[in-house]
DNA sequence: AATTATCTTTGTCCTGGACAATTTGGGCAA
DNA sequence: TTGCCCAAATTGTCCAGGACAAAGATAATT
C-alpha cells in the first residue's frame, strides 16, 4: 500500500548528489549560494536542500568555464543564454595544435576519429586506433596521434561539444589500444634498466597519461612496473625499494592545485633514497616553473628517450 | 635565503587529506573528535585541524574494522593495541571459500599467488595468471580464481598483512589479463544481444568487478561497452540512449555508504527508460537488503548466466 | 618592460547545533 | 523459546555564518 515512494520523486537532488553531479564540493554550493544567489536550491521538509535539475545542468556548464580558466566572480549567476554564449566563444586551449596539423597530411585523420567518437560507434573508432598503431609504429602512433588527440577531445568537451560519457569511453577505447601493445612488448625487456615505477599519486585518477608514458619507456628498454593510479605518498615509496625501482615516474593533471603537487613532491623526494630518480609530467603547469630540486620535469612525451638517455650516461654501470 | 622549507615537515595530515586517505567524510572526523575524543588532531597557525601519521593509522585499522560490521561507538577511541586485538579476531570475510578449496586441488594454488604478490614479483605473478587462464578457461578462472583471490588479497589487507601498493598492483595484472582476454573475445560478438553498458557511479573507482563482468557477459554473447569508472548519473542515463542499450550494469564496493548508493540508484531508476534493465552488483550490502523495484541485484558473478538467459526469457525477439 | 606591493576574489575550514535514519534492546504475545 | 513491535540510543550528514590563507588581479615602483 502507499508509500512506496516519496512522491516527490524529482523535488530536485540534494546537496550530496549535486557534489557527485558536478564534481563541486558542498562548500562551495553554499558559498556560492551565499555570494552569487546561485544556485538558489529548494528546501525539502527538513530545511534541506533541494537543487532543480536545471540549476545542476547550470553548474555543470559553469564548471566546464571555470576549467577552462574562468573565474567563478564573472560565470556564476548569468543566465543559461549568457553561458552557452560564452562557452561558444571560449578560445581554443591549442591553438597551435590545430595548425600544426595542416590538411592533406596522411595521417589518420584526427577530424575522422572525433567524428567517430561522436558518432557512437566504438568498434569503428577500435579498429581505426588499431590499425594506427600497426602502421605507424608506437612511438608515432602516441606522439603523433594520441596526444593531439586527446588534447582535441578535451577541448571538444570543453566546447560542449562532447559530453563525459563520450570522453569516458574514448578513453578506454585507447587504454586497450595502449595496454595491448604494452603486454606485446613487455617480454622482451622484463630486466632492462632503468626499473621504473610508474603511478600516479591519490586524487589524480587519470591514468592515460600513465600508460602512455609505460608504453614509450618500455619502448626504450625499460622495465616498467605500473601501480595504477592514486597510490599513498607512503606506498610510494615503500613499493619503490621492494621492487628495488631506479626510478619512480609520476603523471599529473591540473586537477589538483599547483601548490599542492609541490608539497607532495618534496615530501616524497624526501622519502625516496637519494639514487633513485624522480621524474615528473603532464598538463601541471606548476612542475615547470622553476627547477626541482631532485626531480626531473618531462615537459612533452617526445623528451622521455633523451630522459632514459641521460640516465644512463649517469649509470653507466647498467 | 632562508625560507627554503616550512620545516614542519611532518606537522601532520590537513583534514582534506585524512579524508582521502581514509574514506572518512571531513564531518564525521570532526564529530567523532567531538563525541568520542578520537582523533585528537594538533592543530597548526591557523586553528587547522593537522593529523599525526599515527592517528591516521589508527583511523584506517577503524575504517577497516567499521566495513567488517563493528559499530563506530565500539571501536572509536580503543587504543591501537585493542584495535589489533580486535582485527585479528574478526572472522575471516570467507571462511567457506577456504574450505571450498581443499589442499591437494590441481588448481594453481591460492596460496602460491598470494606469495608471488607478497615477493613483489609482477612477471612470476602475470605468468601465473595468464597460464591459469589459458588452462581453465575464461569463466572458471574467474569464478574460481580471480574472485576468490581478490576477497583473499582484500583480507590480507585488511588484516594488515598486505600494503596498499601491494594489492593495487595485483590489481593492475589481473586488470591486464582480463583486458586481454576480453579483447581476444570480442570481435565475435559485436552486434550480440542484449547490449550492456557497463560503469561505475562518481566516487566508485574500483574497475576490477567490472572488468570481471565484461569479461563473462561477453562471454555469454552479450555485447558490452564499458565507460571505465565514475560516470556521472546523467551521462549513464544519456549513454545507454545514444548507444541503445537494453542494460545498464553497475558495480558496487562498499567505500561509499550504503544510502548514498540507493538513493543514486533510485533517481538512475527513474532516468532510465523503462524497458532498459538494471544490473547491479558487487561487495555493497545494501543492495541486497531488500528487493529494489526494477533493478536486479546479482549477488554472485556466478548468476550471470542465469540473468542472462532470463533477460533472453524476456526478449524472445532477440 | 619587469618586478614588487596592495587589494579582491575564492575555496576551504571552523564551531556548535540539529535532525532523520538506522540500530539496539526491551516488553509482550504466540 | 521465537517472533514482532515500539522506545531509546546511536550515528552520519546537513545547516548557518564567520574566518582566513592562497591565488589572482591591479597598481606602483624600479
Amino acid at each position: 500500500m502507499s508509500r512506496a515512494v516519496p512522491a516527490a520523486a524529482d523535488a530536485g537532488l540534494p546537496i550530496a548528489a549535486v557534489e557527485r553531479e558536478t564534481g563541486l564540493a558542498k562548500d562551495t554550493l553554499r558559498v556560492w549560494e551565499r555570494r552569487y544567489g546561485f544556485p538558489q536550491p529548494l528546501r525539502d521538509g527538513a530545511g534541506n536542500r533541494r537543487y532543480p535539475a536545471a540549476q545542476v545542468e547550470r553548474l555543470k556548464v559553469i564548471r566546464r568555464l571555470l576549467d577552462a580558466g574562468q573565474r567563478p566572480g564573472k560565470v556564476v549567476g548569468l543566465d543559461s543564454a549568457a553561458l552557452q554564449a560564452l562557452l561558444s566563444g571560449q578560445a581554443p586551449l591549442t591553438p597551435a595544435a590545430a595548425a600544426r596539423l595542416p590538411a592533406g597530411s596522411e595521417l589518420p585523420s584526427l577530424q575522422a576519429m572525433l567524428d567517430a567518437i561522436a558518432a557512437h560507434d566504438p568498434q569503428t573508432l577500435r579498429r581505426a586506433l588499431t590499425h594506427a598503431r600497426l602502421g605507424m609504429g608506437l612511438a608515432s602512433f602516441i606522439n603523433e596521434l594520441v596526444v593531439p588527440l586527446s588534447k582535441a577531445v578535451g577541448e571538444a568537451w570543453m566546447r560542449g561539444r562532447l559530453e563525459i560519457f563520450e570522453e569516458h569511453l574514448y578513453t578506454e577505447l585507447v587504454s586497450g589500444v595502449l595496454r595491448d601493445a604494452i603486454a606485446g612488448l613487455a617480454p622482451a625487456v622484463e630486466s632492462g634498466r632503468p626499473r621504473i615505477l610508474l603511478t600516479t599519486l591519490p586524487q589524480e585518477q587519470h591514468g592515460l597519461g600513465l600508460l602512455m608514458v609505460a608504453a614509450l619507456l618500455t619502448l626504450e628498454g625499460c622495465s616498467c612496473i605500473s601501480l595504477g593510479t592514486q597510490t599513498p605518498l607512503g606506498d610510494i615509496a615503500l613499493a619503490a625499494a621492494v621492487h628495488d625501482a631506479d626510478v619512480v615516474a609520476l603523471s599529473f593533471t591540473s586537477v589538483q592545485s599547483g601548490t599542492a603537487v609541490l608539497e607532495s613532491l618534496r615530501v616524497l623526494r624526501i622519502r625516496l633514497p637519494g639514487q633513485t630518480g624522480l621524474w615528473v609530467g603532464g598538463s601541471c603547469s606548476a612542475l615547470y616553473h622553476k627547477p626541482l630540486a631532485g626531480i626531473t620535469a618531462v615537459r612533452s612525451l617526445s623528451d622521455l628517450p633523451g630522459v632514459v638517455a641521460q640516465w644512463h650516461c649517469e649509470h653507466p654501470q647498467h
